[in-house]
Order: C-alpha cells, then structure tokens, then sequence
DNA sequence: GACAGATGTTTACGCCGTTAACATGGAGAG
DNA sequence: CTCTCCATGTTAACGGCGTAAACATCTGTC
C-alpha cells in the first residue's frame, strides 16, 4: 500500500518513473500522518506508534523527526484530523434536516447529536484519538498557550453548528431565551457521555437496535430539558 | 516508600521484624495491585506499568506474573477498584440529602450525579482507569464471557444507586412512570459526558467556578428533561 | 560548479512486556 | 525429623518502542 502511493507520488512529482530507491521520500509528513491516521483508525490513539508510520511510508524511524517532534506531535496531528471528521459527520448529518419550522429545527438539533454519536461508532478508533489526552508530561507555556489556542478551535469548529442550531431554536420560540447560554455544553455533555459509555463504558455490549433506542431517548431528554416550560 | 510497605508487612504479617531479604514477598499481589494503583492515580490507565509496580513492591518485574497473567490483567485490577471508589464516592454525595419529599428526591439525584462528576475532578487518573478501553487483543470466548459479567457487575454497583432514587422519582409523582424505563442510561450519559468532557475534552481549561456551573446545568437540564410534562 | 541546509540513514540507549530457565524456601508426607 | 514438591521468587534474553547523535545524500542557490 505505502509503496503504491510512493510509486504514485514519485510518478507525479517528478515524472521520474521507478526511481523507487529516491532518497528522498518528497511527501513524507503527509504520508507518515496518513499512516497514522490509519493506525489510529484501527486502534485508537494507543496505536498511533511512531516507527509504525514511519515503517509504512517506507522509511526509517528517524525521518519523522524531520516532521514531526516526536511521537506527541504525530498523535495531535491525528486528533485534530479526527476532531475534523467528527465536525464533517455533524454537518452531513445535520444537512439532511430541510426547513425552518419548530419541527425541523428540532430534529435537527437531534440530527446533529445522531451524527456525532454515529461518528463515534462508525469510526471508534478515530473518535478516541478526537478525545485523547495531550501529552501527560510537563507541558511548557508555549504548548499550554497552543492547548488553550486548539480548545477555542475546537469550539468555533464543532460548536459552532450546535451553536446556529440552538439559536434558531430560540428564535423559533421553542426554546426560553434565558435557558439559552450555556445549552451548548449540556447538549454536547449528552452526546459524548453517550458515545463514550458506548465505546468503552457499560453499554459497550448492547445491541446495535437496543443502542440506537439509547440514542434516541438521551436526544429526546436532553432537548426536552433544554426547552422544558 | 516501597520499603517502608514491604517492612510494614513483614512485621505485621509475620512477626519476623527485619527480615528484609525474605525471599518470599508475603503478600505481594496485594503489594502489586496498590503499587499499580498509586500508578494509575497520577498517571490514568497508561502509567499502569508492571515493571514498575514490580519495582515498587521492591520485586523483580517477572514475578508479577506468579500473581496476574500479564499488564492487562493488573490494569484490569486496577479498573475495578476505581470503579468501587467512584461508586463510594456516589454513595458518600447521596447519603448527605435527607428526607423523602419531591424537592429531597431531586437532590438526591443531583448529589449521586454531582458525586460522579467530583469523584472524575478529584481521581482523575483513577477515573480514566474505570473506564479505559480492556485489551485491545482479539477477546476469546472466556474472557468476552467474563467482560459481559463484568459489565452487568457494572450495572448492579454503580447502577442500583441510581435506579432505586430513579425509582423514588417516579414514587414520589415527580416522574412520570412511562419515562422511568431508560432513564438512568440518559441520566448516566450526562454525568459521564461532563466528566470526559472536563477532563480530556474541551472544557479542560475552564476555572473552577465555570465547572461548577456547567455541573450544576447539566444536572438541571437532564432531571428537567426526565420528568418533563 | 561548489556549498549549505534540508531530509533521510544507521547506530545506540533505556524503557517496556513477556518468555524461558534457574533458585529458593515452606509445607506436607514418610 | 527429613525429604521432596511446588508455589514463588530470580536472572537472562528477545523484540518493540521513543528518542538522540553522528553520518549520508540530495537540492536549490550564488
């Protein structure tokens, strides 16, 4: 496989077909996080190893650090890949809900905690990697600047559909203005309490019927708390 | 601090005070299973290391597995104590609302859901561990066995808290019967989802007083929810 | 065309989990 | 009381991991 896209990009690059013994690889950031984003795929965070990607784009362990600075850095990479998935599912699950009354706006409130659910059985491992811990150690100011920096990101990307959607449903008098801030985190709360007690917690062996009745009910609950009275 | 256990056990277990080069440990699953405890405290599931429980029962890293089959089973060890001491910490929430009435039943609820979330604040790493991913491994028959009845110990530990006071919601005419059937998998979700999301996900880095307030909403806004209408 | 920096390689270190072979010592049988 | 057996410990070794250091090769620039 990792020879296919070498032979590939070699053709294309340099139009020097079969100089498969190259030196150098050309693309290889791309190619060591696509084979981490593979590993991740298949294994979650735990298996994103840095001489496993580096194996699989053809080349030795030590090439990465030309790309990446270590293993840490590989494995942020991949979250915010799998963090831009799981946005990607949201949208494409919302999309599908048409028109602006009550109705629609509901569902799609509901549509948008369906995908991010789904998302999270579709692809476990990636949606593991979204939600990884960042490297235990010691971070530096620099690196705690960058987390707090990638933690709004993650807000102005994923929220904000949860965020336009919430809105509409005050303005369309579903929802109580004053019950409005804040009703991000609770909904989002549901979601991922849900999607993880389906991957790794106590209803990791429910049924795939019993699991979308889960589902359902923790959409209804929350959306009925959210525009209860 | 490995010593001073071990010296501590040697006396008390056998009397023979200072008989440090014992060549038999005594008591060293235990010993073992602490050590990997105090690993997974400050450091969640992955600072589990068995070489390192062995060095700190003071032992080498191969006798570990007289006492569990491998790093799996002692991590497995590990999820299982922070599972009891996150119920523990329910309980202790839930034993300090007083009464019967509608407005204690609720409190009741609020506390054991506010005791999850605080057991997550305050054990972090044990709180990783209770719900970190069992073997990756291609599970055989026995052991997936073993995971369903583990699951359903789940179910009846830290479950049986939440159903009974669930079940006094409906008793004391709070919640409407026909609601009652899935309602701790919603409740469940939503304390589970603020714990994972405080500390792994995007509220992180929020201050404790906004934590506090998330808390609290999400608490409002999943009882509202249950006993709507 | 030479040189410099970017990119990749080999080698090496210490840590990890795990297996295999060996050592010890306590408990029960004769 | 002694001898033997087995539970429980030990050391040695293997392969895999992340990472650093030293070396090699390409490629764009004056």
């Amino acid at each position: 496989m990792e020879a296919n896209s070498r032979a590939t990009r070699d053709a294309s690059a340099t139009g020097q077909a079969g100089a498969r013994g190259r030196y150098h690889h050309g693309d290889l950031r791309n190619a060591l996080l696509r084979a981490a984003i593979d590993l991740a795929r298949d294994g979650g965070p735990d298996a994103v190893v840095l001489r496993a990607a580096a194996r699989a784009a053809g080349v030795s362990a030590t090439a990465a650090y030309r790309h990446f600075a270590g293993q840490a850095e590989l494995l942020h990479a991949v979250k915010e890949y799998a963090q831009e998935r799981l946005v990607d599912r949201m949208e494409e699950s919302g999309r599908e809900v048409e028109g602006e009354g009550v109705e629609a706006v509901v569902e799609r409130v509901r549509a948008l905690g369906r995908g991010y659910v789904m998302f999270a059985m579709e692809e476990p491992g990636l949606f593991r990697a979204a939600f990884c811990r960042e490297t235990i150690g010691s971070v530096s100011l620099d690196q705690e600047g960058a987390a707090r920096a990638l933690s709004r990101r993650w807000e102005s990307r994923s929220f904000d559909l949860l965020i336009e959607t919430l809105d509409s449903l005050v303005a369309c008098g579903k929802m109580a203005p004053e019950r409005r801030p804040g009703a991000e985190l609770s909904a989002w709360a549901m979601v991922h309490g849900v999607a993880t007690l389906i991957l790794d917690g106590p209803l990791a062996d429910l049924g795939p019927e019993q699991v979308r009745h889960v589902i359902e009910r923790a959409l209804t609950d929350v959306i009925e708390g959210l525009t209860a009275r």
